[in-house]
DNA sequence: GCTAATAATTGACTGCGGTCATTTATTGGT
DNA sequence: ACCAATAAATGACCGCAGTCAATTATTAGC
C-alpha cells in the first residue's frame, strides 16, 4: 500500500477551512457544496472524493464543534445536584441547538450504521457516555441502577428537552428548565427532591 | 371565501391512493413524487399545490399508521408491569422503524414547527402522550411524579431505544430488552424490581 | 347563457447533491 | 532519466425535490 500524498492532505485541509468560514459566516444550514468547492479552488467531484457526501463534512465540522464543549465538560469535577449537571451542560445543548438542521444532523450521525464506519458525532455521543458515566460514578445520584444506565437515560431526557426545544407546542418552558424537571424525576426520585 | 371544489378532493385522494400503493409495494424511502403524480395522472406541479413537499405527505401516511397503532393501544386496558408496557407498545414501536427513512421522517416532524401547522405525526405524538398519561394515572407505578411527567419520559426513552436500534455499536440488545432496562429504572426506582 | 373572478392544473425550469469516465499528477522500480 | 502503475482531480452529467408564469376549468352574479 502507497502512502497518502502531501496533496491530499492540503487539498482535504483547503476544503474543511473554507468550509468552517462559511458556516462562520452564514450557519450550517445555508453551506453548498458548490461554494466550498469554488472557494478552495478545485472541482466538484474533488470534494467527494474527499467525503463520501455532504453529510461526512458536517460530521466532521458538528463533530469537532461538540468535542471541544466536551474537553469543557472533561475538565469540570463531578456535578453534585441535577441544576449543576444542567447549568454545566448548557453550552453544550445551546450548541447543538443552534440551528434545527443542525440538531436533525445531529440526531441522524448520532448513531454509527456500521461499526466500520464511526463517524466524528458518533464518537463523541460515546465520549459523553463515558465522561458522564464517571459523574455518576461519584455517587452522589441513584445507587439502585448503575453509573451507566444513569448516564444514558441522561441522553435521552437531554436529546428530548432538545426535541422539544424545536416544537411550538411546548414553548412553555425552557429547555434547561425541562430537562431539570425530567433528570429530578430521574436520579432523585421517591419524593426525596424539593417542590417544582 | 369559496367553498371546495370536489375536483379537489378527487385529485388529493388519487396523489394519496397512489402514494399509499407504491409505499405497500417499495417501501417508504423509495417514494418518488414523479411516480405519484404519473400514477395520478396529474402533472408534477399539482402535486405541490396540494401538499407543500414531500414531507407534507409523508407526514400523512406516516401518521395515518402510527394513528392505526394508537386506535389499537386505546382499546387495550392499563398495563401493570413494565413487560406489559413494552409489549403492548412493541407493534408501533416496530412501526415506527420498519425503515431508517420512517424513523427520521418521524423525529424531524413530531415537534411541529408552528402552532398553526401541526401535522399529523405530531398530532400522533400529543395523542400518544395523553394516551399513556392516562396508563399512570392508574396508579401502578410512581407516586412521587405525576402521571404526565411519567408518560413524557417513557416517551423519551422509547425514542432512545428506537435510535440505539439503529445504532450498530448497540446491537447486544433488543429494542424490547433495552426498553425493559430503561422503564424499570424509570418507573420502579429504588431497587423494588428483580435483577436484570 | 354569458361574463368576470377565482381556483386548479400544467410543464418547463431551477437548485443542489452526487456520479463517473477521462485526464493529469505522483511515485516506485530499473 | 525514463516508464509503467497508481492516486488525485476534473467537469459534464444525472436524479429528484421544488417553483412559477401561463393556461384551463369552475363558479357566482346577472
Amino acid at each position: 500500500m502507497r502512502q497518502m500524498q502531501k496533496r491530499t492532505l492540503e487539498t482535504r485541509a483547503r476544503l474543511v477551512a473554507v468550509a468552517t468560514a462559511l458556516v462562520a459566516e452564514n450557519g450550517y444550514g445555508a453551506l453548498r457544496t458548490e461554494e466550498v468547492v469554488q472557494g478552495a479552488g478545485v472541482a466538484k467531484g474533488t470534494f467527494f472524493a474527499h467525503f463520501k457526501d455532504k453529510d461526512a463534512l458536517m460530521d466532521l465540522l458538528i463533530g469537532t464543534g461538540i468535542d471541544q464543549h466536551l474537553d469543557q465538560l472533561a475538565k469540570a469535577p463531578a456535578p453534585r445536584t441535577v441544576e449543576e449537571l444542567v447549568a454545566l451542560q448548557q453550552p453544550l445543548l445551546r450548541y447543538m441547538t443552534q440551528e434545527r438542521y443542525v440538531f436533525d444532523v445531529i440526531l441522524r450521525l448520532s448513531g454509527a450504521a456500521a461499526v466500520a464506519e464511526i463517524g466524528t458525532i458518533a464518537t463523541t455521543f460515546g465520549r459523553y457516555l463515558e465522561l458522564t458515566t464517571r459523574w455518576f460514578e461519584a455517587g452522589q445520584f441513584r445507587q439502585d441502577i448503575s453509573a451507566e444506565l444513569q448516564a444514558e437515560g441522561m441522553q435521552g431526557f437531554v436529546t428530548q428537552a432538545m426535541a422539544l426545544y424545536f416544537c411550538a407546542l411546548h414553548e412553555d418552558q425552557s429547555m434547561e428548565a425541562r430537562l431539570v424537571v425530567y433528570l429530578r424525576a430521574w436520579l432523585c426520585p421517591r419524593g426525596a427532591q424539593t417542590a417544582v
